[in-house]
DNA sequence: CCTACCGATCGGTAGG
DNA sequence: CCTACCGATCGGTAGG
């Protein structure tokens, strides 16, 4: 019965994601980890190798658990302006429900340019190739602007969406109370009006 | 003659921004940034009290260099829609000459949201009342969407001309060589479409 | 601007 | 899962 320490083993990632979100890899040590999970930092090690190995696998079911949400609804049909819109919604909602994940996958960039280009380039790849189909041929039904660069413009609408969302309590507890959700809703209505030709104006 | 010593308080401000930006804070040592300068960690001690002094030193000399290079560009004129281009434009290209001017203000957004929150609050409550001003003033003579939360507009704006910038080498190398650019290209043409009415299309 | 040094903490190991 | 411990490095100080 391996489910205490597949328990543990969780409890140990979800304290080390949040932890690696707030303070940072380097700012985070083994030891305050441990304590958040209540045992000592040896016995962390026994479930993950070492710091790096412990990173790698925080980031890894990140993004799992991202490609276990999403797919369905792309899934359901690629056509039509609301399809996209809620894909956005989607997205959006993902990171927002745990801003940790925003942060975590922000400084991972940040940290380990050249690694995560790798990682992100495999992981985005199934999504990109869809997407960008899908932006093409709403170029030629007329439906999207044509000097829309596809396959940039998905990129920047993640980068905008998970950007907003990981530096949300600087900039939009910069507005009001409701200050994250007016940047969330302005970045769902941009990432609109960057795409679509909107014909009654 | 304090030439000397100014000109090492400005290398020490240039590694450190350096180091900081790619490494993190708590990723820096002040050995490394002193080792860069060609000085020991002691004298780099004299020029900045602490490791925390020298953080700040670095935050606010990057805040004051986009004060001296930026108003000028908004001072001319606030009207017509090429001013506001050309602004946008130039913040672009403030952060692009320098990428590590992006990371090291999002590294700060994400390691202290609150103390953030406050300087950027202040840095930025200039710029807002003037950009917001302009907007609304577009939403009344029909040059602007009626539907722009126009601060929030202007947060997003930024955050996404800062954060393409900062993750460049992971997302804009997913591209080709120009990626770079590219997504920058396309960070221009959201920010004109979720702002301005176009009415030849 | 330097050498020498401080206590504290780091990631990781030994061994049970 | 633990205690005990390792060498290395951290920010910072003393004193010149």
């Amino acid at each position: 019965m391996p489910e205490l320490e597949n328990d543990t083993s969780a409890r140990i990632l979800d304290e080390a994601n949040r932890l690696f979100a707030r303070y940072g890899y380097e700012g985070t040590s083994l030891s305050a980890i441990a304590s958040q999970v209540g045992i000592r930092k040896p016995s962390l090690l026994h479930h993950f190798e070492s710091k790096q190995a412990l990173r790698q696998a925080v980031l890894d079911r990140l993004l799992d658990h991202f490609n276990q949400v999403l797919p369905q609804i792309l899934k359901v049909a690629t056509t039509g302006d609301t399809r996209f819109e809620a894909l956005v919604n989607e997205v959006i909602l993902f990171f927002a429900q745990d801003p940790d994940r925003a942060r975590l996958l922000y400084r991972e960039m940040l940290d380990r340019p050249d690694e995560l280009r790798e990682t992100m380039g495999r992981f985005l790849a199934p999504w990109l190739e869809i997407l960008v189909e899908y932006i093409e041929r709403g170029k030629a039904e007329g439906r999207v602007q044509p000097d829309v660069d596809a396959r940039a413009y998905v990129l920047q609408t993640i980068q905008m969406i998970v950007g907003t969302v990981a530096v949300g309590s600087t900039f939009g507890e910069l507005l009001d109370d409701q200050g994250n959700q007016r940047q969330l809703n302005e970045v769902a209505r941009v990432a609109r009006a960057g795409l679509f030709i909107e014909e009654d104006r």
